[in-house]
RNA sequence: GACCCUUUCAUCUAGUGGCCAAGGAUAUUGCGUUUUCAACGCAAAAACAGAGGUUCAAAUCCUUUAGGGGUCGCCA
């Protein structure tokens, strides 16, 4: 059975980056019918936070990804990581290092003037004498020290690194806690994981713990290494790039849905084929046809594809979404009609909302350059005579309202916007927006007559 | 600095030696529709990073240069 995992550390909000990540893995447990594991990375107590773990979680459940099985979390298996370590340790696999950070730095250093790649030198490998005085060891894994080490990733084909690049690193620190490459390796192999999706940032990472697999006995999963997120200059994406937490684009209006086929569609492809429903994507997703180049962001799409759902979304989602953005329906007998009215217009939730605040609430001021336009001439002997029509038809419906502004229009033998362009004015405040008939329809008759009177008396 | 990954229109991408004088989508521009703005429809413009090879044939394979990204922690 294919398992897959999300592995965040908790210091954090959930990035979107991480978002396609864990999407491009929970496709891929699905389309398998398999699992999608969470796990929580928080052997760094001194950088993990109660908040950012809740933030994740929080995230996750937004955009719809259920994880399968209870969550796993690190700090809660430091014994069992300890436990591997004293058997590396007794079968001679790892070794007791004595290096001071300080001389540690300066090897570094000493590394980098020699124009090298810095790396552990090996010295306490084989130690045999005296451990020196008041220095706390670390533990060391021992790499192979000639040959290759290569795995086929699913991504970017065979990746190989020549051994001496791998250096002895460190499994335990000081104060006995196990370090990252260390406890992913026995994680991702106890929790049974078929296929690790993650970051090509990891990619270095890899060689590191296929030797703990290879130490440890373990079967190795398949590897994917999935390119960046870079921001539209192709630089690494950064706040200053716009959002990067996931939760504000539920802030700023997006739909969860929009949100997903935007990610699944980078970095990642079928065909043609741009909307996709999250049955399509689980459909379709291989994670061999990931792309193996970086990315950039750019919202323009996920604009385009929020317009599309909220188009698509039925009345009764969108009512319970608006309530977030200062907008009830809730039993307005009307709603469906102004969603109707305003839908098209509605980029995101924000914008939607402001459409049908724009035809709720009346006009507190009117544009100026739209009323001069619209007011010059016979606009408001028009208005008023239209207003008269109004109140002797009582038309209810879109068409009705229609057939009164044809009337007026027959019997003034005057052009359409004549009459729409002042009335719009009147009833919205400025010179866009939904549908005349429409908007009169919600209004009413009533209603329709208050704004136009009320704005004849303040243009006029 | 060393090592690694990557490079098709502005952006996301199709493309695995002939179907490609490179297709789709977004954005842009124009036209149509509309009382307006959108939405919608139609159209236009827009790319194989550069240089060398291999081949009858290259966006696709090889070499190389350049750009971009990543990694080099007792962080994850």
């Amino acid at each position: 059975m294919t398992v897959t995992r999300f592995a965040p550390s908790p210091t954090g909000y959930l990035h979107i980056g991480g978002l396609r990540t864990a999407l491009f893995s929970w496709l891929t447990a699905q389309h398998n019918n398999g699992e999608f594991l969470l796990r929580i990375e928080d052997t760094d107590m001194a950088r993990n936070s109660e908040e950012a773990k809740d933030a994740i979680l929080k995230a996750f459940e937004w955009v719809g990804m259920s994880h399968d099985g209870e969550v796993v979390y690190q700090s809660k298996r430091f014994d069992l990581y300890r436990a591997y370590i004293d058997q590396l340790l007794a079968e001679g696999k790892a070794y007791k290092c004595y290096m001071s950070k300080d001389e540690l730095t300066c090897l570094r250093e000493e590394q980098m003037a020699r124009k090298e790649r810095t790396r552990y030198d090996g010295r306490y490998r084989d130690f045999t004498g005296t451990p020196p005085e008041g220095i706390e060891p670390v533990i060391r894994i021992k790499a192979p020290q000639e040959g290759r080490i290569s795995f086929v990733d699913g991504v970017k084909g065979v990746f190989s690194v020549d051994a001496s690049e791998v250096d002895d690193f460190v499994i335990a620190r000081a104060d006995g806690s196990p370090t990252y490459n260390f406890v992913v390796a026995i994680d991702d192999a106890l929790m049974g994981l078929t296929d690790v999706i993650r970051g090509d940032d990891h990619l270095y990472n890899t060689p590191k713990q296929i030797v703990v697999y290879n130490a440890l006995g373990f079967d190795l999963p398949n590897f994917y290494h999935v390119a960046m997120i870079n921001n539209e200059q192709g630089k690494k994406l950064s706040k200053r790039d716009g959002a990067t937490d996931v939760m504000a684009y539920k802030s700023m209006g997006y739909l969860p849905e929009a949100l997903l086929n935007f990610l699944v569609r980078l970095g990642w492809s079928h065909g043609d084929q741009e909307i996709f429903s999250l049955a399509e994507m689980i459909e379709h997703f291989d994670p061999k046809n990931i792309n193996k180049s970086a990315s950039n962001y750019n919202l323009d799409k996920l604009l385009w594809l929020n317009a599309h759902y909220i188009k698509e979304a039925s009345d009764e989602k969108l009512i319970g979404l608006l309530k977030d953005f200062g907008v009830d329906l809730e039993g307005n007998e009307k709603a469906s009609m102004i969603l109707n009215a305003t839908k098209e217009r509605g980029k995101t939730l924000v914008s939607l909302a402001e459409q049908i605040k724009l035809i709720l609430d009346a006009p507190q001021s009117y544009d100026e350059k739209s009323a001069k336009k619209a007011f010059k001439g016979e606009a408001k002997a028009i208005l008023n005579a239209f207003a008269d029509m109004l109140a002797l038809a009582q038309p209810t419906t879109k068409e009705a309202f229609h057939s009164v502004m044809e009337k007026i229009v027959e019997e003034k033998a005057i052009g359409f916007g004549k009459i729409g362009m002042p009335l719009r004015v009147s009833l919205m405040g400025s010179m866009t927006g939904s549908g005349l008939d429409e908007i009169m329809a919600i209004l009413g008759v009533s209603e329709t007559i208050k704004r136009i009177e009320k704005a004849i008396a303040t243009i006029g």
